[in-house]
DNA sequence: TAGACCCATATTGCACACAATCCAGCGGAC
DNA sequence: GTCCGCTGGATTGTGTGCAATATGGGTCTA
């Protein structure tokens, strides 16, 4: 119809849509309905009426039901039949439960990368490490900006050291187990030692996979993503609270 | 329009489906498909097309697009944009991994089950276990029932297991990992050694799971699983064939 | 003959309309 | 007062039509 933009539509989530890149209808739909999970804008609990997000986007119901139904194969959101879809809400032994798995796949990516990384799977790697570096030292940035920044190249590092793995399966897998426990990164607040600590597991996983180390590689990315699992516990769920679990019944 | 059956329907496959009941479109479509795919009918890089899958199921095409993005999302079909989708193909190293991967969760969830199985739990699993061991004695069957009875107790058995987990995302990824290395079931031939020794893992897992033990079962299901890639890749994939990968150029 | 272009056709992508279902709120009966 | 059933609105489920896109074969040219 009409190209008038309404002011949402990609423009509303900047983190993991590529910019520019012109994308199909189920797929905008499913980056900004994840976008908006992911930064808050969607509360766990909350229900995700098909005709509303299809208006929002100047879509029609049908890519808007596809986006949604993938969003529930990947389990961020939880649909019933006849009853329609809502952003899955998780209590605090589901976030344990979610980085120990998280932790486990994604150690034996790093076992695989160890044996099957290329030079340019490296050099991915160390382009990551690289802008993971840089944006920690840009404090002249606001903080929402070099969050951002950190988390972008966070992601670069892991994804880098998924696709070293050659496991297409995994990394299908991971690419949304990653996110889930995340509903919370609106929330997230690493302190500066944190971000170090991390900086510095990323180059020692690194070179364990360019040493051929497999179990070594293995090991300090399940003690790294276990160290970012306390984080949450520690900032986000302190206690025993409902805070995730509001709008369940 | 009409209520008339053609004589397809959920009567073409008689696997999966829970005969009598009455499921709702994209279920059925879903079902059927991945019957089709798991009992050879459709074979790996064979186009699903939307059209014709409708008009076998008496459907419109809606639902049946809907099943085919489930299984898309699951990863036993790859679908690109605009080209529609197709059986994944899958070769050796591939199907290596998959195991590899599977036995992974598997043992986990095994894991898992040891600190976290109730009474009703080990139930179940013993249930699977009786079952199997049933289906093993009834040598009078022919071989495609009895077989089919073996799967259906093993399946029971596995899912127990993973139930016992109480970890439903881990639960959900299973579901699909499972089945994906199983394109070739079709092709599959256990000899009753090697089934009389599945059943014997089953049990000795179970135990170890009933004695709180979790390495020691996770230990066995890894092995279990193993045991099943070896048998696979020895029967169905014995060198480096291109069977599976045909029709992919 | 080899290669490039073009068009016919099969198939998917998307929008829309209608049917089926669910849920909340209300009124009546016990 | 409480419980039950009903009804209206909101939402999802499904069928269908048309537009957009890929694919394969045929023809024309060098």
């Amino acid at each position: 119809m009409s190209t008038a933009k309404t002011g949402v539509g990609a423009a509303s989530y900047g983190g993991g849509v590529l910019p520019g890149a012109r994308m199909s209808g189920p797929m905008l739909a499913y980056s900004s309905i994840r976008g908006w999970i992911v930064d808050g804008r969607l509360r766990p609990g909350e229900r995700l009426i098909e005709q509303r997000i299809a208006a929002e986007l100047n879509l029609s119901r049908t890519p808007v039901r596809e986006a949604v139904r993938m969003l529930a194969a990947e389990g961020l959101v939880v649909a019933e039949h006849n009853r329609g879809a809502m952003v899955r809400t998780l209590d605090r032994q589901d976030v344990l439960d979610s980085y120990e798995l998280r932790a486990r796949l994604e150690s034996y990516a790093c076992e695989l990368a160890a044996s099957r990384a290329t030079a340019d799977d490296l050099s991915a790697i160390d382009e990551g490490i690289r802008d993971f570096g840089k944006a920690l030292r840009r404090k002249e940035l606001e903080p929402v900006e070099r969050t951002r920044l950190i988390d972008e190249a966070n992601r670069q590092v892991h994804a880098a050291i998924i696709g070293a793995s050659r496991h297409a399966r995994l990394a299908h897998l991971l690419s949304s187990a990653v996110d889930a426990p995340l509903v919370f990164s609106a929330l997230r607040d690493f302190s500066p030692r944190q971000l170090e600590r991390s900086n510095l597991f990323h180059q020692l996983i690194r070179d364990m996979i360019a040493k051929n180390e497999p179990l070594r590689a293995a090991q300090l990315m399940h003690e790294h993503i276990m160290m970012g699992r306390d984080q949450i516990l520690a900032s986000v769920l302190p206690e025993d609270p409902e805070l995730v679990n509001d709008g369940v019944d």
